[in-house]
RNA sequence: GGCCCUAUGGUCAAGUGGUUAAGACACCGCCCUUUCACGGCGGUAACCGGGGUUCGAAUCCCCGUAGGGUCACCA
Protein backbone atom coordinates (compact mmCIF):
# COMPACT_ATOMS: atom_id res chain seq x y z
CA UNK A 1 0.00 0.00 0.00
CA UNK A 2 1.44 3.55 -0.96
CA UNK A 3 2.23 5.69 1.77
CA UNK A 4 -0.50 8.34 2.59
CA UNK A 5 0.70 11.84 1.80
CA UNK A 6 -0.66 14.55 1.98
CA UNK A 7 0.15 18.57 1.52
CA UNK A 8 -1.19 22.24 2.16
CA UNK A 9 -0.10 24.36 -0.59
CA UNK A 10 -0.86 28.02 0.27
CA UNK A 11 0.11 30.91 -1.78
CA UNK A 12 2.24 33.70 -0.15
CA UNK A 13 -0.42 36.67 -0.69
CA UNK A 14 -0.42 37.67 2.87
CA UNK A 15 -1.07 35.89 6.27
CA UNK A 16 -2.94 32.80 6.98
CA UNK A 17 -6.77 32.90 6.93
CA UNK A 18 -8.84 31.01 9.58
CA UNK A 19 -10.29 28.94 6.76
CA UNK A 20 -7.08 27.96 5.58
CA UNK A 21 -5.39 27.13 8.91
CA UNK A 22 -8.44 24.65 8.98
CA UNK A 23 -7.60 23.12 5.55
CA UNK A 24 -4.14 22.56 6.94
CA UNK A 25 -5.91 20.96 10.28
CA UNK A 26 -7.81 18.23 8.39
CA UNK A 27 -5.22 17.46 5.89
CA UNK A 28 -1.99 17.11 9.10
CA UNK A 29 -4.86 15.06 10.89
CA UNK A 30 -5.76 12.61 7.87
CA UNK A 31 -1.74 11.97 7.09
CA UNK A 32 -1.19 11.95 10.90
CA UNK A 33 -4.04 9.69 11.54
CA UNK A 34 -2.82 7.16 9.18
CA UNK A 35 1.21 7.52 9.87
CA UNK A 36 1.76 9.45 6.74
CA UNK A 37 3.60 12.19 5.81
CA UNK A 38 2.36 16.10 5.82
CA UNK A 39 4.01 18.37 3.26
CA UNK A 40 4.06 21.96 3.30
CA UNK A 41 4.24 23.19 -0.62
CA UNK A 42 4.54 27.18 -1.76
CA UNK A 43 2.41 27.91 -4.64
CA UNK A 44 3.89 31.10 -6.06
CA UNK A 45 3.02 30.61 -9.33
CA UNK A 46 1.40 34.21 -9.49
CA UNK A 47 4.27 36.87 -9.74
CA UNK A 48 1.73 39.57 -9.61
CA UNK A 49 0.63 39.03 -6.12
CA UNK A 50 3.35 38.08 -4.39
CA UNK A 51 3.43 39.44 -0.93
CA UNK A 52 7.21 39.78 0.27
CA UNK A 53 7.00 37.75 3.94
CA UNK A 54 4.20 35.70 3.26
CA UNK A 55 6.01 32.65 3.43
CA UNK A 56 7.52 33.42 6.88
CA UNK A 57 4.19 34.22 7.97
CA UNK A 58 2.84 31.22 7.17
CA UNK A 59 5.43 28.95 8.46
CA UNK A 60 5.20 31.26 11.53
CA UNK A 61 1.34 30.82 11.96
CA UNK A 62 1.60 26.49 11.18
CA UNK A 63 3.97 26.00 13.81
CA UNK A 64 2.18 28.41 16.26
CA UNK A 65 -1.18 26.42 15.61
CA UNK A 66 0.98 23.27 16.49
CA UNK A 67 0.89 21.61 12.99
CA UNK A 68 4.10 20.47 11.80
CA UNK A 69 4.77 19.17 8.72
CA UNK A 70 7.46 16.40 6.90
CA UNK A 71 8.76 18.00 3.97
CA UNK A 72 8.49 21.22 2.19
CA UNK A 73 9.09 24.99 3.44
CA UNK A 74 11.06 25.61 6.92
CA UNK A 75 12.30 28.62 8.62
CA UNK A 76 15.02 28.58 10.67
CA UNK A 77 16.94 31.18 12.34
CA UNK A 78 14.88 33.30 10.28
CA UNK A 79 15.97 32.02 7.18
CA UNK A 80 13.75 29.85 4.26
CA UNK A 81 15.01 26.23 3.86
CA UNK A 82 13.87 23.31 1.76
CA UNK A 83 13.84 19.51 3.28
CA UNK A 84 12.70 16.51 1.65
CA UNK A 85 13.13 14.19 -1.47
CA UNK A 86 10.61 15.76 -3.82
CA UNK A 87 11.87 19.19 -3.73
CA UNK A 88 11.98 21.81 -4.60
CA UNK A 89 8.74 22.64 -2.53
CA UNK A 90 8.48 26.25 -3.69
CA UNK A 91 6.44 26.21 -7.59
CA UNK A 92 8.76 29.45 -9.13
CA UNK A 93 11.34 26.64 -8.65
CA UNK A 94 10.29 23.95 -10.80
CA UNK A 95 9.65 25.99 -14.20
CA UNK A 96 11.51 23.41 -15.96
CA UNK A 97 9.80 20.64 -14.46
CA UNK A 98 6.39 22.35 -15.09
CA UNK A 99 7.79 23.10 -18.80
CA UNK A 100 8.32 19.54 -19.91
CA UNK A 101 4.97 17.92 -18.89
CA UNK A 102 3.59 21.05 -20.86
CA UNK A 103 5.59 20.14 -23.90
CA UNK A 104 4.68 16.43 -23.37
CA UNK A 105 1.24 17.21 -23.77
CA UNK A 106 1.61 19.72 -26.82
CA UNK A 107 3.40 16.92 -28.54
CA UNK A 108 0.28 14.55 -27.58
CA UNK A 109 -2.10 16.81 -28.75
CA UNK A 110 -3.48 17.41 -25.72
CA UNK A 111 -2.87 20.96 -25.21
CA UNK A 112 -2.36 23.96 -28.08
CA UNK A 113 -0.46 27.16 -28.25
CA UNK A 114 -2.61 30.08 -28.17
CA UNK A 115 -1.41 33.45 -29.24
CA UNK A 116 -5.32 35.24 -28.70
CA UNK A 117 -4.67 38.33 -26.76
CA UNK A 118 -6.51 39.18 -24.16
CA UNK A 119 -8.58 42.00 -25.94
CA UNK A 120 -9.39 39.98 -27.81
CA UNK A 121 -10.03 37.08 -25.41
CA UNK A 122 -12.34 40.18 -23.32
CA UNK A 123 -13.94 41.46 -26.35
CA UNK A 124 -15.27 37.29 -27.31
CA UNK A 125 -16.43 37.10 -23.50
CA UNK A 126 -18.26 40.56 -23.45
CA UNK A 127 -20.09 39.14 -26.71
CA UNK A 128 -20.95 36.26 -25.58
CA UNK A 129 -22.21 37.91 -22.92
CA UNK A 130 -24.57 39.99 -24.53
CA UNK A 131 -26.11 36.54 -26.16
CA UNK A 132 -26.60 35.43 -23.03
CA UNK A 133 -24.07 32.69 -23.82
CA UNK A 134 -21.98 31.36 -21.24
CA UNK A 135 -18.20 33.18 -21.53
CA UNK A 136 -15.88 30.83 -22.66
CA UNK A 137 -12.87 30.59 -25.49
CA UNK A 138 -13.92 30.30 -28.22
CA UNK A 139 -11.29 28.00 -29.57
CA UNK A 140 -9.65 30.10 -32.30
CA UNK A 141 -5.96 28.48 -32.07
CA UNK A 142 -7.21 25.27 -31.53
CA UNK A 143 -7.00 24.13 -35.09
CA UNK A 144 -3.54 25.82 -35.65
CA UNK A 145 -0.99 23.49 -36.68
CA UNK A 146 1.82 22.47 -34.79
CA UNK A 147 3.84 24.46 -37.41
CA UNK A 148 2.35 27.56 -37.92
CA UNK A 149 2.41 27.72 -33.84
CA UNK A 150 5.77 27.25 -34.05
CA UNK A 151 6.24 29.57 -36.65
CA UNK A 152 4.41 32.33 -34.77
CA UNK A 153 6.17 31.47 -31.49
CA UNK A 154 9.74 31.80 -34.18
CA UNK A 155 8.76 35.42 -35.05
CA UNK A 156 8.58 36.86 -31.38
CA UNK A 157 4.83 36.41 -30.95
CA UNK A 158 3.64 35.64 -27.29
CA UNK A 159 1.72 32.73 -26.31
CA UNK A 160 -0.33 30.49 -24.04
CA UNK A 161 -0.24 26.57 -23.74
CA UNK A 162 -3.80 26.00 -23.58
CA UNK A 163 -5.54 22.41 -22.41
CA UNK A 164 -7.57 20.75 -25.11
CA UNK A 165 -10.37 19.06 -23.66
CA UNK A 166 -12.83 16.66 -26.13
CA UNK A 167 -16.03 17.75 -26.30
CA UNK A 168 -19.44 16.61 -25.28
CA UNK A 169 -17.96 14.18 -22.41
CA UNK A 170 -18.43 13.63 -18.84
CA UNK A 171 -15.64 13.73 -16.78
CA UNK A 172 -16.61 11.49 -13.44
CA UNK A 173 -14.20 11.26 -10.01
CA UNK A 174 -14.95 10.26 -6.46
CA UNK A 175 -15.01 12.73 -3.76
CA UNK A 176 -14.78 11.98 -0.42
CA UNK A 177 -17.36 13.95 1.18
CA UNK A 178 -19.97 14.73 -1.95
CA UNK A 179 -19.59 11.03 -3.66
CA UNK A 180 -19.76 10.80 -7.52
CA UNK A 181 -19.25 13.99 -9.09
CA UNK A 182 -19.69 14.68 -12.92
CA UNK A 183 -19.14 17.68 -15.06
CA UNK A 184 -19.48 17.46 -19.32
CA UNK A 185 -16.66 19.03 -21.27
CA UNK A 186 -19.00 21.51 -22.73
CA UNK A 187 -19.02 23.40 -19.04
CA UNK A 188 -15.81 23.50 -19.11
CA UNK A 189 -13.13 26.12 -20.38
CA UNK A 190 -9.90 25.22 -22.62
CA UNK A 191 -7.74 26.48 -19.42
CA UNK A 192 -4.91 28.35 -19.30
CA UNK A 193 -1.49 26.04 -18.29
CA UNK A 194 1.32 27.69 -19.29
CA UNK A 195 0.89 32.02 -19.02
CA UNK A 196 3.07 33.83 -21.38
CA UNK A 197 5.65 34.68 -18.57
CA UNK A 198 6.33 31.15 -18.44
CA UNK A 199 5.11 30.42 -15.25
CA UNK A 200 2.12 27.43 -15.03
CA UNK A 201 -1.38 28.09 -13.99
CA UNK A 202 -2.59 26.67 -10.61
CA UNK A 203 -3.84 23.72 -12.92
CA UNK A 204 -0.97 22.54 -14.31
CA UNK A 205 1.20 23.34 -11.31
CA UNK A 206 -0.89 21.21 -8.95
CA UNK A 207 -1.13 18.25 -10.98
CA UNK A 208 2.09 18.14 -11.46
CA UNK A 209 3.74 18.60 -8.15
CA UNK A 210 0.76 16.35 -6.86
CA UNK A 211 1.98 13.50 -8.39
CA UNK A 212 5.57 14.21 -8.58
CA UNK A 213 5.43 14.86 -4.85
CA UNK A 214 3.58 11.17 -4.08
CA UNK A 215 0.61 12.90 -2.91
CA UNK A 216 -2.41 10.38 -2.19
CA UNK A 217 -5.25 12.83 -0.85
CA UNK A 218 -5.95 15.88 -1.99
CA UNK A 219 -7.83 18.21 0.66
CA UNK A 220 -8.51 21.65 0.14
CA UNK A 221 -11.34 24.02 -0.27
CA UNK A 222 -14.82 23.67 -1.82
CA UNK A 223 -14.24 26.47 -4.57
CA UNK A 224 -11.77 23.95 -6.49
CA UNK A 225 -14.49 21.53 -7.07
CA UNK A 226 -15.72 22.71 -10.38
CA UNK A 227 -12.22 22.94 -11.54
CA UNK A 228 -11.41 19.33 -10.18
CA UNK A 229 -12.37 17.64 -14.05
CA UNK A 230 -9.20 19.05 -15.41
CA UNK A 231 -7.37 17.98 -13.27
CA UNK A 232 -8.31 14.37 -13.33
CA UNK A 233 -7.97 14.75 -16.89
CA UNK A 234 -4.94 15.67 -17.01
CA UNK A 235 -3.92 12.87 -14.83
CA UNK A 236 -5.81 10.59 -17.35
CA UNK A 237 -3.69 11.92 -20.29
CA UNK A 238 -0.43 11.92 -18.09
CA UNK A 239 -1.54 7.67 -16.95
CA UNK A 240 -1.13 8.62 -13.65
CA UNK A 241 -2.55 7.51 -10.70
CA UNK A 242 -5.43 9.73 -9.49
CA UNK A 243 -5.21 10.93 -5.60
CA UNK A 244 -8.44 10.84 -3.73
CA UNK A 245 -10.18 13.88 -3.39
CA UNK A 246 -12.12 15.58 -0.51
CA UNK A 247 -13.45 19.05 -0.92
CA UNK A 248 -14.04 20.85 2.39
CA UNK A 249 -16.76 22.65 2.98
CA UNK A 250 -16.37 26.61 3.45
CA UNK A 251 -16.02 28.32 7.03
CA UNK A 252 -18.37 31.21 6.56
CA UNK A 253 -19.31 34.92 8.34
CA UNK A 254 -22.49 35.01 10.15
CA UNK A 255 -23.96 36.59 6.73
CA UNK A 256 -23.31 33.12 5.29
CA UNK A 257 -20.51 34.26 3.23
CA UNK A 258 -17.21 33.47 3.01
CA UNK A 259 -15.00 34.39 6.04
CA UNK A 260 -13.67 37.38 5.18
CA UNK A 261 -11.97 40.57 6.98
CA UNK A 262 -14.87 43.29 6.94
CA UNK A 263 -16.69 40.77 10.23
CA UNK A 264 -13.75 40.25 12.10
CA UNK A 265 -10.65 38.97 12.66
CA UNK A 266 -9.73 36.65 9.70
CA UNK A 267 -6.32 36.01 9.80
CA UNK A 268 -4.34 33.43 12.63
CA UNK A 269 -2.32 36.23 13.83
CA UNK A 270 -4.96 38.31 14.93
CA UNK A 271 -6.74 35.44 17.47
CA UNK A 272 -2.54 34.91 18.36
CA UNK A 273 -2.27 38.43 19.22
CA UNK A 274 -6.25 38.70 21.06
CA UNK A 275 -4.76 36.24 23.58
CA UNK A 276 -6.20 32.87 21.83
CA UNK A 277 -4.34 29.94 22.66
CA UNK A 278 -3.60 27.39 19.64
CA UNK A 279 -4.57 24.63 21.36
CA UNK A 280 -8.26 26.28 21.70
CA UNK A 281 -8.39 27.96 18.73
CA UNK A 282 -7.13 24.05 16.84
CA UNK A 283 -10.09 22.81 18.83
CA UNK A 284 -12.79 25.07 17.86
CA UNK A 285 -11.82 25.17 14.51
CA UNK A 286 -11.86 21.05 13.98
CA UNK A 287 -15.19 21.38 15.03
CA UNK A 288 -16.27 23.76 12.28
CA UNK A 289 -17.06 21.15 9.65
CA UNK A 290 -16.36 17.83 11.42
CA UNK A 291 -17.54 16.07 14.29
CA UNK A 292 -16.24 13.11 16.24
CA UNK A 293 -18.22 9.95 16.41
CA UNK A 294 -18.89 10.41 20.42
CA UNK A 295 -19.57 13.64 20.12
CA UNK A 296 -17.09 15.32 22.16
CA UNK A 297 -16.27 18.37 21.82
CA UNK A 298 -13.10 19.34 24.07
CA UNK A 299 -10.38 17.71 22.13
CA UNK A 300 -6.81 17.88 22.55
CA UNK A 301 -4.34 17.76 19.29
CA UNK A 302 -3.63 14.12 20.14
CA UNK A 303 -7.05 12.92 20.35
CA UNK A 304 -8.36 14.55 17.36
CA UNK A 305 -5.65 12.79 15.41
CA UNK A 306 -6.85 9.53 16.83
CA UNK A 307 -10.70 10.32 15.92
CA UNK A 308 -10.49 11.96 12.79
CA UNK A 309 -11.92 10.73 9.92
CA UNK A 310 -13.20 12.16 6.49
CA UNK A 311 -16.15 10.43 6.56
CA UNK A 312 -17.37 12.83 9.00
CA UNK A 313 -16.34 15.86 7.86
CA UNK A 314 -20.03 17.45 6.83
CA UNK A 315 -20.91 18.97 3.76
CA UNK A 316 -22.46 22.54 4.34
CA UNK A 317 -20.63 25.24 5.13
CA UNK A 318 -20.67 26.56 8.83
CA UNK A 319 -20.30 29.71 10.57
CA UNK A 320 -17.20 30.44 12.69
CA UNK A 321 -18.99 31.05 16.14
CA UNK A 322 -16.92 33.64 18.09
CA UNK A 323 -18.96 32.86 21.16
CA UNK A 324 -18.35 29.35 20.86
CA UNK A 325 -14.43 29.65 20.52
CA UNK A 326 -14.88 32.24 23.72
CA UNK A 327 -15.74 28.78 24.62
CA UNK A 328 -13.31 26.58 23.92
CA UNK A 329 -10.68 28.49 24.21
CA UNK A 330 -11.42 29.69 28.58
CA UNK A 331 -11.51 26.06 28.77
CA UNK A 332 -8.09 25.86 27.94
CA UNK A 333 -7.04 28.54 29.83
CA UNK A 334 -8.43 27.67 32.71
CA UNK A 335 -6.30 24.53 32.59
CA UNK A 336 -3.55 25.67 31.23
CA UNK A 337 -0.32 25.17 32.81
CA UNK A 338 -0.04 28.25 34.83
CA UNK A 339 3.54 29.43 34.16
CA UNK A 340 2.90 28.79 30.69
CA UNK A 341 -0.17 30.79 30.79
CA UNK A 342 1.69 33.61 32.88
CA UNK A 343 4.51 33.90 30.34
CA UNK A 344 1.65 34.39 27.93
CA UNK A 345 -0.07 36.84 30.22
CA UNK A 346 2.29 38.93 31.09
CA UNK A 347 3.06 40.68 27.21
CA UNK A 348 -0.38 41.92 27.74
CA UNK A 349 0.10 43.44 30.94
CA UNK A 350 2.94 45.21 29.47
CA UNK A 351 1.72 46.39 26.77
CA UNK A 352 -1.31 48.24 28.74
CA UNK A 353 1.40 49.65 30.74
CA UNK A 354 0.24 47.89 34.15
CA UNK A 355 4.29 46.49 34.48
CA UNK A 356 7.71 46.10 32.93
CA UNK A 357 9.87 43.92 32.66
CA UNK A 358 12.10 44.59 35.92
CA UNK A 359 8.16 43.89 37.23
CA UNK A 360 7.80 40.84 35.39
CA UNK A 361 10.79 39.17 36.49
CA UNK A 362 11.57 40.49 40.58
CA UNK A 363 7.69 39.92 41.07
CA UNK A 364 7.34 36.38 38.77
CA UNK A 365 5.32 34.71 41.90
CA UNK A 366 2.83 36.93 42.66
CA UNK A 367 2.06 37.52 38.58
CA UNK A 368 1.46 33.59 38.59
CA UNK A 369 -1.34 34.65 41.66
CA UNK A 370 -2.95 37.28 39.56
CA UNK A 371 -3.05 35.03 36.66
CA UNK A 372 -4.36 31.93 38.45
CA UNK A 373 -6.77 34.52 40.38
CA UNK A 374 -8.60 35.77 37.03
CA UNK A 375 -7.82 33.22 34.71
CA UNK A 376 -11.75 31.67 34.83
CA UNK A 377 -13.51 34.65 33.68
CA UNK A 378 -11.38 34.52 30.85
CA UNK A 379 -12.28 33.95 26.97
CA UNK A 380 -8.98 34.91 25.93
CA UNK A 381 -5.57 36.74 26.89
CA UNK A 382 -5.88 40.15 25.87
CA UNK A 383 -9.10 40.19 28.42
CA UNK A 384 -7.47 40.30 31.43
CA UNK A 385 -6.09 43.90 31.55
CA UNK A 386 -9.82 44.52 32.63
CA UNK A 387 -9.60 42.36 34.87
CA UNK A 388 -6.67 42.57 36.91
CA UNK A 389 -6.10 46.83 37.07
CA UNK A 390 -8.05 46.99 40.20
CA UNK A 391 -4.64 45.62 41.65
CA UNK A 392 -2.44 48.71 40.21
CA UNK A 393 -4.36 51.53 41.39
CA UNK A 394 -4.24 52.90 44.84
CA UNK A 395 -6.42 55.85 43.94
CA UNK A 396 -10.00 54.33 44.65
CA UNK A 397 -12.82 55.00 42.30
CA UNK A 398 -15.79 53.94 42.97
CA UNK A 399 -17.42 52.72 39.87
CA UNK A 400 -20.90 54.29 40.05
CA UNK A 401 -23.60 55.58 42.18
CA UNK A 402 -24.37 52.19 44.00
CA UNK A 403 -20.79 51.38 45.07
CA UNK A 404 -20.31 55.15 46.00
CA UNK A 405 -23.32 55.12 48.53
CA UNK A 406 -22.51 51.55 49.38
CA UNK A 407 -19.27 53.45 50.74
CA UNK A 408 -21.15 56.50 52.57
CA UNK A 409 -22.82 54.08 54.80
CA UNK A 410 -22.49 55.13 58.19
CA UNK A 411 -20.52 52.24 59.73
CA UNK A 412 -17.61 52.29 57.56
CA UNK A 413 -15.24 54.40 59.05
CA UNK A 414 -15.53 51.98 61.95
CA UNK A 415 -15.13 49.50 59.44
CA UNK A 416 -12.16 50.32 57.67
CA UNK A 417 -10.23 51.48 61.19
CA UNK A 418 -10.75 48.13 62.53
CA UNK A 419 -9.30 46.56 59.32
CA UNK A 420 -6.08 49.23 59.68
CA UNK A 421 -5.84 47.95 63.19
CA UNK A 422 -5.67 44.17 62.19
CA UNK A 423 -2.90 45.48 59.41
CA UNK A 424 -0.93 47.21 61.40
CA UNK A 425 -0.46 44.30 63.79
CA UNK A 426 1.22 42.44 61.03
CA UNK A 427 4.35 42.65 59.33
CA UNK A 428 2.79 41.22 55.78
CA UNK A 429 -0.30 39.78 54.37
CA UNK A 430 0.05 36.07 54.25
CA UNK A 431 -2.17 33.53 52.99
CA UNK A 432 -3.65 32.59 56.88
CA UNK A 433 -4.53 36.13 57.04
CA UNK A 434 -5.99 36.97 53.68
CA UNK A 435 -8.52 34.48 54.84
CA UNK A 436 -9.11 35.15 58.65
CA UNK A 437 -9.13 38.72 58.02
CA UNK A 438 -12.41 39.48 57.16
CA UNK A 439 -13.83 36.94 60.39
CA UNK A 440 -11.69 39.16 62.63
CA UNK A 441 -12.95 42.52 61.48
CA UNK A 442 -16.45 40.62 62.23
CA UNK A 443 -16.00 40.09 65.34
CA UNK A 444 -14.23 43.78 66.63
CA UNK A 445 -16.89 45.70 64.90
CA UNK A 446 -20.30 43.15 64.50
CA UNK A 447 -20.98 44.51 61.28
CA UNK A 448 -21.46 41.31 59.26
CA UNK A 449 -22.74 39.80 55.75
CA UNK A 450 -23.69 42.17 52.70
CA UNK A 451 -22.98 45.23 54.89
CA UNK A 452 -19.26 43.74 55.75
CA UNK A 453 -18.28 42.38 52.03
CA UNK A 454 -19.45 44.66 50.04
CA UNK A 455 -18.19 47.78 51.32
CA UNK A 456 -14.71 46.28 52.00
CA UNK A 457 -14.81 45.38 48.69
CA UNK A 458 -15.91 48.40 46.92
CA UNK A 459 -12.96 50.36 49.61
CA UNK A 460 -10.17 47.73 48.30
CA UNK A 461 -11.21 48.33 44.43
CA UNK A 462 -14.16 50.48 43.41
CA UNK A 463 -16.46 47.28 42.47
CA UNK A 464 -19.48 45.73 43.20
CA UNK A 465 -17.81 42.53 41.59
CA UNK A 466 -14.39 41.20 41.34
CA UNK A 467 -12.35 38.02 42.07
CA UNK A 468 -12.65 36.81 46.42
CA UNK A 469 -11.81 39.20 48.65
CA UNK A 470 -9.31 36.66 50.04
CA UNK A 471 -7.96 36.66 46.97
CA UNK A 472 -7.95 40.31 46.23
CA UNK A 473 -6.90 40.66 50.22
CA UNK A 474 -3.47 38.40 49.43
CA UNK A 475 -2.67 39.89 45.78
CA UNK A 476 -2.88 43.39 47.48
CA UNK A 477 -0.39 43.31 50.58
CA UNK A 478 -0.42 45.49 53.99
CA UNK A 479 0.55 48.66 52.47
CA UNK A 480 -1.39 48.81 48.85
CA UNK A 481 -4.38 48.19 51.50
CA UNK A 482 -3.43 50.59 53.86
CA UNK A 483 -3.10 53.16 50.94
CA UNK A 484 -6.10 52.21 50.01
CA UNK A 485 -8.14 52.67 52.97
CA UNK A 486 -6.77 56.33 53.50
CA UNK A 487 -7.35 57.24 50.16
CA UNK A 488 -11.04 56.24 50.51
CA UNK A 489 -11.27 57.95 53.96
CA UNK A 490 -9.91 61.22 52.96
CA UNK A 491 -11.92 61.18 49.61
CA UNK A 492 -15.67 60.18 50.54
CA UNK A 493 -15.78 59.90 54.03
C1' G B 1 -27.60 33.17 -16.53
C1' G B 2 -25.00 27.85 -17.51
C1' C B 3 -22.80 24.09 -14.63
C1' C B 4 -21.71 21.93 -9.81
C1' C B 5 -22.72 21.46 -4.62
C1' U B 6 -25.78 21.93 -0.27
C1' A B 7 -30.41 22.19 3.00
C1' U B 8 -32.05 19.25 11.13
C1' G B 9 -33.17 24.70 16.72
C1' G B 10 -30.22 31.57 16.50
C1' U B 11 -25.10 28.83 15.79
C1' C B 12 -22.02 24.12 15.52
C1' A B 13 -24.09 19.53 14.96
C1' A B 14 -25.77 13.78 16.05
C1' G B 15 -28.91 10.99 13.02
C1' U B 16 -27.72 6.56 7.26
C1' G B 17 -36.33 3.72 6.92
C1' G B 18 -39.32 2.62 12.87
C1' U B 19 -35.81 7.62 18.21
C1' U B 20 -40.11 10.98 23.31
C1' A B 21 -35.24 13.96 16.82
C1' A B 22 -29.04 13.51 20.89
C1' G B 23 -25.22 16.80 22.58
C1' A B 24 -22.57 21.58 22.65
C1' C B 25 -22.47 27.17 22.26
C1' A B 26 -25.70 31.25 23.00
C1' C B 27 -30.20 32.63 25.64
C1' C B 28 -33.65 32.17 30.08
C1' G B 29 -34.67 30.21 35.14
C1' C B 30 -33.08 27.80 39.71
C1' C B 31 -29.07 26.06 42.98
C1' C B 32 -23.98 26.92 44.71
C1' U B 33 -21.43 31.52 46.19
C1' U B 34 -22.33 37.25 51.73
C1' U B 35 -20.20 39.90 44.66
C1' C B 36 -18.97 38.43 39.58
C1' A B 37 -17.19 34.23 37.35
C1' C B 38 -16.70 28.86 37.58
C1' G B 39 -19.68 24.69 38.51
C1' G B 40 -24.47 21.90 39.00
C1' C B 41 -29.66 21.31 37.63
C1' G B 42 -33.66 22.60 34.46
C1' G B 43 -36.10 25.30 30.30
C1' U B 44 -37.33 27.77 25.35
C1' A B 45 -36.07 26.28 20.43
C1' A B 46 -35.27 22.36 14.54
C1' C B 47 -36.09 18.15 10.22
C1' C B 48 -37.16 24.48 3.66
C1' G B 49 -42.01 23.45 0.66
C1' G B 50 -44.78 20.06 -2.47
C1' G B 51 -45.31 15.47 -4.58
C1' G B 52 -44.09 10.34 -4.72
C1' U B 53 -41.75 5.13 -2.92
C1' U B 54 -42.99 2.36 1.63
C1' C B 55 -46.92 -0.77 6.52
C1' G B 56 -43.72 3.32 8.07
C1' A B 57 -39.80 8.70 6.12
C1' A B 58 -35.39 13.91 8.88
C1' U B 59 -33.41 9.60 6.42
C1' C B 60 -34.76 7.03 -0.57
C1' C B 61 -36.64 9.45 -5.55
C1' C B 62 -38.66 13.73 -8.35
C1' C B 63 -40.08 18.90 -8.74
C1' G B 64 -39.82 23.52 -6.61
C1' U B 65 -37.49 27.15 -3.23
C1' A B 66 -33.35 29.08 -0.79
C1' G B 67 -28.12 29.41 0.04
C1' G B 68 -23.11 28.61 -1.55
C1' G B 69 -19.27 27.65 -5.25
C1' U B 70 -17.54 28.30 -10.20
C1' C B 71 -17.43 30.20 -15.05
C1' A B 72 -9.36 34.59 -15.51
C1' C B 73 -2.72 34.29 -18.60
C1' C B 74 -5.74 34.33 -9.45
C1' A B 75 -4.91 30.74 -6.51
Amino acid sequence: MREVRLRFAPSPTGYLHIGGLRTALYNYLFAKHNNGKFILRIEDTDRTRYVEGAIENLIESLQWAGIEYDEGVFLEDGKLVQRGEYGPYIQSERLEIYRKYVDELIEKGYAYYCFCSKERLDKVREEQKIKGLIPKYDGLCRSLSLEEAKEKIANGEEYVVRLKLPPNTDIKFDDLVRGTITINTNDIDDQVLLKSDGYPTYHMAVVVDDHLMGITHIVRGEEWLSSTPKHVYLYEVFGWEKPVYVHLPTVLNKDRKKLSKRHGDVAVEDFRDKGYLPEGLINYLALVGWSPEDNEELLTMEELIEKFSFERVSKTGGIFDKDKLDWVNSHYIKNYDLDKLTDLAIPYLKEANLIDDKFAEERYDWLKVLVETVREGLSNLSEIVDKVGIFFDNEIKPENDEALSMLKMDHIPTLLSAFREELEAIDEVDEEFAKTIMKKIQKATGIKGKNLFMPVRIALTGNIHGPELTSIIYLLGKQNILNRIEYVEKQYL
